[in-house]
DNA sequence: AATGAATGAGGTTTCATTCAT
DNA sequence: CATGAATGAAACCTCATTCAT
């Protein structure tokens, strides 16, 4: 009952393997979702060893999508919680290290919101949810400490505008497979995403700082 | 390859059925994409009817999914093109009557994303994006006479920003089951869609005229 | 909807190669319960096809089960139209001939009564109780007509001791492994199952007709 | 093979411990059968453990359901050993009180005989049947000093057949799913257990005396 | 054109058993 | 002795798709 002290590390390192294993194989076939088989051969772990760890495997992918989001967090956390003024480039820049550039983040962030509905048992989605919102409302705070923000809330919204625009332009210019894209229109429709999330995110945290504080 | 004429109009027919019968059992079950069998019974069709219509299950979804983008556009575009000038408060009316308003809308796209990776055969994701962008294409030039945008990729990127707002920030608000928010900082996560909806919108759209025409 | 003139053999015959299949195998592996996938193969049909035909494994077996009781009611029954008088030995030929002497019965027998709490659906044992109960109360009536028995409950009764009878002797001889007894008393413990069940259901008629008609 | 001395009660405690773990279990949930994880638990045991107790799952069930035969065998071999005389109602008493009144005795007797050809060690069988045998052999000698019966094999023979009657009434009317019998002839397939026991051991022991002495 | 029986790959999950600690 | 994490075979069942009629 009472033993989990050389528990706690090995749980965590079993977690970590699936986890990575899930990653790495939804990076090496992003057309296909990785199967329980899959994720546990390419983990060297036994197929009936990823149940001991997650209930299901919509509730493991949605551990590997909450890893990546908690590791953007902690990364604004900590740049924000520093002394120095935040500008709108360090945003973009924490964007572009932690969102945009970690391959995996925002097809497996897709593929959560689109299947999300299936095998996650609402008690990991409240969890999870929960998490989230735990470090949602951090983050906001801090971001109050930096931008013309109203309130708490103002950070927390703006945060979820922007995650909004990065997740939403990116399941519309990036999601379908590659080799498209051969007219010109089409070229309009699939311009590079990281130029377009930057003009798109600057637009958006400029209406929001205008609207909020008009005359700064 | 030879189309008897009197065929045409009945094969529109069948594919209307079945796109109502898809949509239709999607509003009834949101949490379960619908089988193949459910919609061609729906349709009062057999199931093998449907693979003479379309390809895979995920065409036929991409269809359900883009008559509902096509009549959004239609709508715009004949807003659009009448002589009155068109303010932000039309664009708002616009998206909550054809998108927000339009119950299977955003879940569909929703699960369009997700899935788009799996059944979709190349030449239909590349023929829905082609006409998406020759409608795209049509609606960002008529916008570019109603707001103060630079020219047609404007009025384009503009369209595309704000429907990525309108989909990012419905799967972090409004696609997970209800019945969550038990806590203040998750109050704050789960806003009321069409009130945050508009805010950011605004945002959006403000902060995108100020930075394109900044002396406007 | 209406189309069930050629289907209604077709779908017998299927019924019948997959409740073959199941007693072939059983018989050829009676250590073990074949799974579906096996019975699909040796049937010479796709496992999927199994299920629609029956709702699960157990209802299988249960229906095989059922067959085999088919095949014995009806014998009896036709048996007891005859207008000859009955005796006891007709029943005992016909026990040999339908019960015990069908290799698969008994072990069939024990197996649906032990596994049967697990994947039967409750409309399929109840539907099968019922089916069970008609054939129970057409062979008990024509019994009174043969033997001295009070009323129709009286056969049914009757029938039901001797097959309680019947199974359970052979789960407490037959069951288990041969290749046992090598002792005295353990011989005793297996005699010959039919010369044990001839000597035991003689005892228990002759037993219920001299309670019931102590006189005659 | 060197046991130490004090382990030997011990192992008898955690040998007693796990059969009523499994049993308690049983009845909590009769419908389905207990895993090793579960009697474990119940026991306040590792999983591992059980298996230094018992070779396989079903040797368990096996020694559980021996512990209850055990029970009834000492009490029939203890009345039968006093000096005054038995009478059939004894032996009625008996039954009711050690075989058919406890509550755990058939179900799992049934499950027993269902599942023997599993994974039950052949040497495990052949000892219970050892057993058995001795027990059996006892109680029919003694049972010859109280009823009419020609010899030892008479009285073994005579409790054969009644058990076989318990079990098999057992297995028809009691073992499926209550909350059947909607109808007359169900009725009659399924009356009162007890009742209908007592009606056919009776007829049972009656034919046995009357044949084997017809004229005592 | 329409059907729907048949297919069978594919997926999840369970659980008896082992073995290093 | 005791443990319980790990195993991995085994089983069931679904469902998108095909094809003979």
């Amino acid at each position: 009952m009472s033993r989990p002290p050389a528990s706690a590390e090995a749980r965590e390192h079993r977690i970590t393997q699936l986890l990575d294993a899930a990653v790495s194989l939804w990076l090496q076939h992003p057309e296909r979702i990785p199967g329980v088989a899959e994720v546990a051969d390419e983990a060297g772990l036994a197929k009936g060893t990823v149940y001991l760890y997650f209930r299901s495997k919509e509730d493991l992918l949605l551990a590997a999508h909450e890893r990546h989001a908690e590791i953007f967090f902690s990364a604004l956390i900590a740049r924000a919680s520093e002394s120095e003024r935040m500008s709108l480039d360090d945003m973009m820049r924490l964007t572009r290290e932690y969102i945009a550039g970690v391959p995996a983040f925002l097809p497996l962030a897709t593929l959560v919101a689109g299947l999300m509905h299936k095998g996650v048992t609402p008690e990991s989605a409240q969890a999870f949810d929960q998490r989230m919102a735990v470090r949602l409302g951090a983050a906001g705070e801090l971001l109050c400490k930096h931008f013309p923000l109203p309130d708490v809330v103002g950070g927390v919204r703006l945060l979820m505008r922007s995650y909004a625009l990065i997740l939403g332009l990116w399941q519309i210019t990036g999601c379908c497979a590659p080799g498209h894209a051969n007219d010109e229109v089409a070229a309009m429709l699939r311009p590079d995403y990281l130029t377009e999330l930057d003009a798109a995110l600057r637009a958006l945290w400029q209406g929001t700082f205008n609207r909020e504080f008009p005359h700064a």
